[in-house]
DNA sequence: CGATGGTTTGACGCTACTCAACATAAGTGG
DNA sequence: CCACTTATGTTGAGTAGCGTCAAACCATCG
């Protein structure tokens, strides 16, 4: 892994939340392409991607950086780290619709439907790429392929959010823990965070309960039943698989090879 | 409401699920678009449309029109009637992820993953506007506001299933019949499709059940219970909410007002 | 008239929620 | 270094909401 935050929490970085990002590659140089987990792009490209782009952001875990109330319709590209996207309910209720992972695509409702609407929080630290919301219609203009891939990025996520729906809504709760590790596991292995067999596994009890639509309790019962029937395992937070094949029973899940997507 | 199947249900329809559209108007006449709920479009975006069609397509209610093993990736324009988006599991589950109303597009998210993963059915007998998956590309190429526009209505879809995933995952039965409703008329609403202060509603409470995630006999208690409570009515397949702000408080529910969307 | 699809109601049981307490680890300030 | 706090995980007890089963009702249609 490129950017690791999981060695230590990294106290230090604190609240500083807009602190100018001294260390970021230019996009010729970043590590999340070299990784080779993406779809290619032409370099020219790769340079208006590069125009684009107008400030880095770091953020600790915890930080909203898009509120569900924000109306800036600011576009991020999650460079390193985990994040997920949520809702509220007025008296408190929170849903989690889907977690980010590295070169996830983030803000495109924003522009369109006025405002946000859902919450973007940090998991870990993570860094961004922050776009602005105005030049979106020159860069379909200018180079289609980014567009078109832009849409391409809106459809994988909207895949997701089918398999949540799904999730939420047929599934039990045991069912449910174990779709939640095989889709974090493969989306994971997509963009190459797969260390040892084992990916980085920074929720807590509390982000499982709200991702599934669980209470916190049975959740906690729910995941020691799966652990004891060794199916998972989380050590150091890091999760691995223990019995692939009867977490996919399990959670009937299909076992499609997820395919290289864009980045922007 | 131009093209109405709620009077009958035209039973005559039968199982003519490819019967060539004998009455299919040009772009140009296109009465969707010409109802002035839909966003501006330039005269040659729209004359692109027209040629980018191929042809139209006719289903009677319960017709699958996209399997969720489907592999090809031909992608529709609701044009007239109600339609509703779903997933299953192995042993029967099912999840009604959306519904489909005049205007949504569907299909581009095959077009990206390999294959459909979800399945699309008719509720009322239905007509498509079908467009050759193999343009999209080129369409981006040589009318990015199209493009645009595309992205514009993945993005409006995307909002709606964020709701879906709050609702079934956090909202008890009542709060998401309520919800439910609110929904649908706004929507609704935005194309149009109000008359008379109702819409049509050609869901049976197994539909509702699949899309809230409930069972099907709570679904009928629930809904009864909101109906005593003189919430909503139901007559003749048309529904009316009858008090709105009590709906919106239950389901606590934001009154954003739905703005006019692209129409491809 | 029977057949069919949808709605309605009651009885009962289980899954998942709530409340509450305790455990553990790590951090904080004195 | 220790008392204190905070965040997170764990477990038990009791309960409510929702699911399942079963049967009846109703309208439409052939």
């Amino acid at each position: 892994m490129s950017i690791s935050h999981s060695q230590k929490p990294a106290a230090g970085n604190g609240s500083a939340t807009t602190a100018p990002a001294p260390h970021f590659p230019r996009c010729a140089d970043c590590a999340l392409r070299r990784s080779g987990n993406f779809a290619p792009i032409t370099p020219t490209e790769l340079a208006f991607i590069q125009d684009f782009r107008r400030e880095n952001r770091l953020a600790a875990p915890g930080t909203v950086f898009i509120r569900e109330s924000s109306t800036d319709g600011k576009l991020y590209t999650l460079y390193a780290g985990w994040a997920f996207r949520f809702k509220t309910l007025s008296d408190g209720r929170r849903q989690i619709l889907n977690f980010l992972l590295p070169g996830d695509f983030i803000g495109m409702q924003q522009h369109f439907n006025d405002g946000a609407a859902y919450g973007v929080e940090a998991l870990t630290p993570v860094s961004l790429c922050v776009f602005p919301q105005t030049g979106l219609l020159g860069l379909f203009k200018e180079l289609p392929g980014l567009g078109f891939d832009l849409t391409w990025l809106s459809a994988s996520q909207k895949t997701v959010l089918d398999e949540n729906l799904l999730t939420t809504g047929r599934r039990n709760a045991a069912e449910r823990v174990a779709m939640l590790m095989l889709q974090l596991f493969q989306r994971a292995e997509r963009v190459g965070l797969v260390v040892d067999g084992a990916i980085e596994f920074p929720l807590n009890q509390q982000h499982v309960a709200d991702a599934l639509g669980l209470s916190l309790v049975h959740t906690n019962k729910t995941m020691r039943r799966l652990l004891a029937m060794g199916l998972y395992k989380i050590e150091n937070g890091w999760l691995s698989l223990r019995d692939t094949k009867a977490l996919k029973r399990l959670a009937d899940a299909d076992d499609a090879l997820l395919r290289p997507v864009p980045l922007i």
